[in-house]
DNA sequence: CTGTTAGCGCATTCAA
DNA sequence: TTGAATGCGCTAACAG
């Protein structure tokens, strides 16, 4: 390994000199720094972040936590964070949240052992991991995605994600300004992001004047422990379908929720949108792979990651007290399922 | 931050001697062991990875480079693969390999700047980082994903994956056996795995006894820059159904296609599967959340990485001289789509 | 079985 | 503007 020492002897320096024109600091006469650098080029050189973040305790690495691994929105997140943090020279670590306590411990540890300067998590359920992060959160630099921070209640936290509130408020002002009459809706147990844009549903529906039918809302937790948010979807739309007065729109608190919905819906003789429109959340490529292609809200995936980078980029300078929430705006695209 | 030297000041010994507990060599009297454990445990002690990798060379840290992040199959790799890295106490780098030539230099200092033990990657298509990558193998262990060892003539690599070719065939044969008579098939160019696949369909094609006709052969590269998989399959659908002699069956090289050439399908009043018959390759969740579900060939994936996982950790322990390819079996999946 | 010593590659005082 | 010296947290001889 060429180390800094060896970048010193070629250039005719001392060590120090070769490390100010790594940190960049001190000042430096511009023929010795220019040495150095032909030096550094010549043997290849790269400073060992190992013994780097030894002595200053950055690491230039950050962790990105994602629970929920078959929800496809989290990867296209996933890609999207690496791409922002790669854009502003840190490198993520990948850490599957659904760990079911038993790694917990391990990745907790983890995230000291390497000295990880920040975190990122998608958590929408709380677990032992979730309660873990909170408490290292007063140290450790750590932003919440898809965590609406006005359903949140612990204090000195920081969420980054968009305003499911009034998206899903749009949504049902959009379909019924467009006829529909009884607008169902389709979310998943315990999950902060889907009860922020509940609320926006109920609150959208008696502003339109609708009376809320609670027969046209379905809640419900993944089935065995672990079934996927599409099965869900089937499932709701099944129930949904049997009433004796059935929906004639139904929104999906998720894109994935929506494709479950729509597979029940075509594969038992409903037309869509003819008979039963249908919306999603997330706007992920999948939505545009079913027939009719699904109607959503879009969101701005590279904003959010953007967002969220530069928030854990000032909590990492400036210390874990600065805290900073966003509610970004999303957009409708109507597709042909409405 | 908690050091060893609390931990040695606290138990009442020599620094050497917690760190020989930590690293289980050398021999230590039970009382001095127990002693300094619960002192471990009291102050919460984890050792440093980055103290122990500037003095080991070790960090028990991989890099996942993926190149197609589009490709739904990817997505479920990189979660295999993070869990048995996990599983086996290493953690994983996420590297988005699309990056173009840009960040391949970045990338590749970052390799060296983490001192990353081994490295992970699923390229199929050559470019300036597989070459990077490819140079760097001599010393930095690596297992290639997805490149089937049989059609990469470079000496000294590892390369895990299923046995195309032969999977193809079976493909081939129970279309045949089961009364298709004009199979046709999508594929993409320069992608040594597709390639592979194709061979096992021509191969198994003549040993059916059937003509092989080119005109139900496709092969285009994504269009724009970045056609998606998906797009490229619809496509392939629309070109082959537009002859005057179409097939009675596609099989597509990735779901991914399969997806694509079958919304084309749907949309135009092509009956699957009693018009035309369609198969996938890989087994993603994709595969059953279409309707049809689509018949496939399912991929081992915690197989793969686990593999991919064992070769590594001996290249890392071995050197980079050892190298072992694998090619595993895939099952096929029968489902509405034959 | 355990303590002492000497670095690993680097950043950062303190002098010059 | 530069060099010498010190130490970050840890492992690995070398002694005892």
């Amino acid at each position: 390994m060429v180390t800094i020492y060896d970048v010193a002897k070629k250039a005719g320096v001392s060590k120090s000199t070769v490390s100010r024109v790594i940190t960049g600091s001190g000042s430096i006469k511009d023929s010795t720094r220019r040495r150095i650098e032909d030096a550094m080029r010549e043997l290849n050189y790269v400073p060992s972040y190992l013994a780097q973040g030894i002595r200053t305790g950055r690491t230039k690495t950050i962790a990105l936590m994602v629970e929920e691994t078959s929800n496809l929105y989290y990867n296209e997140l996933l890609y999207s964070v690496e791409k922002i943090a790669t854009e502003n020279d840190y490198m993520v670590f990948l850490l599957n949240g659904s760990a079911n306590g038993d790694h917990a411990q391990k990745y907790m540890a983890w995230l000291q052992q390497r000295q990880v300067d920040g975190v990122i998590c998608c958590f929408y359920r709380d677990n032992a991991i979730t309660d873990e992060l909170y408490r290292m959160s007063k140290t450790l630099p750590l932003v919440f995605l898809d965590n609406p921070q006005p359903l949140d209640s612990r204090p000195g936290i920081s969420c980054i994600g968009t305003d499911g509130l009034n998206d899903t408020a749009e949504i049902v002002r959009f379909l019924h300004n467009t006829g529909s009459r009884r607008i169902a809706f389709i979310g998943i147990n315990d999950i902060r992001n889907i009860t922020y844009r509940y609320l926006g549903y109920r609150a959208s529906l008696t502003a339109c004047g609708c009376d809320l039918d609670e027969g046209l809302v379905f809640f419900d937790d993944p089935q065995p422990p672990n079934e996927s948010h599409f099965t869900l979807g089937s499932r709701a739309a099944q129930i949904l379908m049997a009433r004796p007065d059935p929906p004639d729109a139904i929104i999906s608190a998720t894109d994935m929720l929506a494709v479950g919905a729509l597979q029940y819906l075509q594969e038992n003789g409903y037309r869509v949108p003819e008979q039963v429109r249908l919306t999603g959340y997330d706007n992920i490529i999948l939505s545009t792979m079913c027939t009719p292609k699904l109607s959503t809200m879009s969101q701005p995936i590279d904003q959010i990651a953007r967002e969220a980078m530069q928030v854990l980029i000032r909590k990492i300078q400036e210390g874990s007290d600065y805290n900073h929430s966003v509610l970004l705006k999303s957009e409708f695209i109507q597709r042909e399922s409405t």
